[in-house]
DNA sequence: GTGGTCTAGACCACC
DNA sequence: GTGGTCTAGACCACT
């Protein structure tokens, strides 16, 4: 597990990212014990505080639910992790098209761009 | 000419996109005046500071090229232009690219999501 | 008896309301003795340790009684039950009071929502 | 304006709490500019990055909007305010109500408590 | 040991 | 000057 972070994007952010996509791509379960805080912040190489507040936001989501001197779980609301995973498509999707507008490409010059680019 | 900004996104970014975005679809012209700082800061209802460091990036950019005592000027050089083109097209793409496998969704997923979503 | 606890409230807090409530109640009766701490847990579904507090706490509030081998009573201070009673009573509507000033509302406005909730 | 925050009781919580309180009393008015986070945290006597939490909550609420370099504005969005005193007197009703019931005590006896109590 | 709160101070991006 | 992020470290409440 490799954790480099991109610039000019808030870590946090970036480890929210990550988690969610370990949940949508079925890495970590529905009902699951998430790392501890400490734990999960030294693998990480964050500071605590970094991924206390990556928890935190993580809850707000609905996504996790923390049961206190326990630690942190995974809910167990399967609609609400499929409810998740299409937000993010559709964020994912409409900012991409969004963009593509505004700098005036078209959708099929995107695609044989994209054709043969990335881990294909 | 509509004028609004996206939150989490810097407004001059916005801005050079916008105007990017008018050169690659070809409502600016190579060789085009651009209005002054100040008429466009007030046109985009912007800082003249804000607008000041969107015409530096420009320059700097090779985009455009100031004259003095007569204002800014689109470059003529379209080898720049094109290559300007290019490069905007890779950054979408690498970065849609990468938040689509970072998040564990794949191409023929998203495609089938943004068929008959947006202005197609 | 059902047993689900709020989050964000300390547990071993609600058990102590839920007791505290039973003898205002009147569902427990003075002189009564109460479960054993292991049975007590099992059937609230907690950790031992964490109904242990709940009793030792009820001791110090002057509640109940421990008598060595033979388990917890419930005291036969009629009046120590009675000035329980008020005490939380005084709390309760303190704290509304000290709300609903806060926010912002009236009394009356709050009456009036509050009339037709609820099961009264 | 004084500020003495309660044990057992988030800081930044109580800072909320205020604050919406002020927006649904109307001491605050929609699309009024707040003080600077470092400047309310000096007023409040509190670190400025609990004051930054406040202020992120809030936005989350979506009772503020922040402009970048400008400051912390209230929403202008009258029916957001609204929903929100709404929801708060919920709230505030609903967890009473529950608390009534738990300790066993009637509205009744409440309401007789409370006339002649506090700021009336 | 687990999550949660708070402080202090540094540094950055934006306007 | 304004908000935002991150670190470091202390302390508390709960199980």
């Amino acid at each position: 597990m490799s954790f480099d972070f991109l610039p000019d994007k808030p870590i946090y952010q970036q480890l929210i990212d990550r988690i969610t996509g370990d949940l949508i791509r079925g890495a970590i379960r529905p009902g699951e014990k998430l790392p501890s805080v400490r734990e999960y912040a030294v693998e990480a190489g964050v500071n605590a505080n970094t991924m206390q507040r990556v928890y935190k936001e993580l809850e707000g989501m609905g996504i996790t639910e923390t049961k206190r001197g326990q630690g942190t779980f995974v809910t167990e609301d399967e609609e609400r992790l499929h409810l998740l995973r299409e937000e993010m498509k559709a964020r994912l999707a409409d900012d991409f098209l969004r963009d593509i507008e505004a700098l005036g490409f078209t959708r099929e010059e995107m695609t044989a761009y994209m054709t043969g680019r990335g881990t294909e």
